[in-house]
DNA sequence: AGAGGTACCTGGCAGC
DNA sequence: TGCTGCCAGGTACCTC
């Protein structure tokens, strides 16, 4: 489910009435996420206070001063502020119980999605530690962008969702990063121009942007920190749009797997 | 080193 | 109504 702009929606929802908080119980309903959630969480967190929650690629990290709360969303995760008393879902599997009568739930039915521990600095992390640039960061740029990709052979599309180039794209900004630069997704990343690098770069950046300023993607089920759902859907322009005409030319949107990811693309003028 | 495939899980939906 | 098969926003890990 959630990529980069869904993850931010997040933070951001929830960061401001995370911050300053005491946890006064953690419950585990369910520690079989990707990774088994550590069983020692509870004494961990008790009585202690949230300093920051920021986000590193797809990850969320919730800072205290002994250790971080490392979580990603997988595929169907989503997080969720409610009143304690609110009765919990089938597919909240972990609750953060804060001093202030809230919980901080995750939903996850298909339990893709982690939530890990780390004494240390999370960005050192064996999961974090190689990723690539932050996209809407300088350090993500047309230069080094262009230079990374001599002599890579795989898929353009393949590549812009490799973590280690750069992260946060999924599988609907792809599609839709390589629409608005006009690149066919099927191109080997080694043979783009520097020019059309640097319009990829720029691209990425102005979809995952407007995405978050739009609160992120719903395509079924996601939700920000408030159980809102996101409204960047409807400016979509081919993720899920096979059979409809191109917004930009005569040309008719194909839906065609690539590495095993449905891709969206215009024959026409993705080149 | 890089490319490609597999695995992890559940729910929703189309088609019969 | 109920069954089956397929699809889904991620990514670590395996083999070649």
């Amino acid at each position: 489910m959630p990529e980069l702009p869904e993850v931010e929606t997040t933070r951001r929802g929830i960061a401001p009435h995370l911050i300053g908080q005491r946890v006064r119980e953690v419950r585990v309903h369910q520690p079989r996420l990707r990774w088994p959630v550590p069983g020692e969480l509870a004494e961990r967190l008790r009585g202690a206070r949230i300093l920051e929650v920021e986000r590193r690629a797809k990850y969320l990290l919730i800072r205290f001063a002994h250790g971080s709360l490392i979580v990603h969303l997988g595929m169907s995760g989503s997080l969720r502020l409610s009143a304690h008393e609110h009765p919990r879902g089938a597919h909240e599997h972990v609750e953060l119980l804060l001093a202030d009568g809230r919980a901080l739930r995750l939903n996850d039915p298909r339990r893709f999605g982690a939530v890990l521990w780390t004494d240390g600095d999370p960005l050192a992390h064996p999961l974090l530690a190689s990723l690539g640039p932050e996209p809407l960061s300088e350090a993500f740029n047309a230069e080094d962008f262009h230079r990374a990709s001599r002599g890579r052979r795989c898929t353009i599309k393949g590549f812009i969702m490799d973590g280690r180039q750069l992260v946060g794209v999924g599988n609907i900004y792809a599609s839709e990063a390589l629409f608005h630069a006009g690149i066919h997704p099927l191109r080997a990343a080694g043979s783009l121009s520097r020019p059309r690098c640097a319009a990829l770069v720029e691209a990425i950046k102005r979809v995952l942007q407007a995405a978050i300023e739009q609160g992120g993607t719903t395509l079924r089920d996601f939700t920000d920190g408030h159980g809102q759902p996101g409204y960047f859907a409807q400016a979509l322009q081919v993720y899920g749009r096979a059979g409809e005409s191109c917004p930009r030319c005569a040309g008719t949107i194909r839906n065609k797997t690539i590495a095993q990811r449905a891709s969206y693309y215009c024959p026409r003028c993705q080149r």
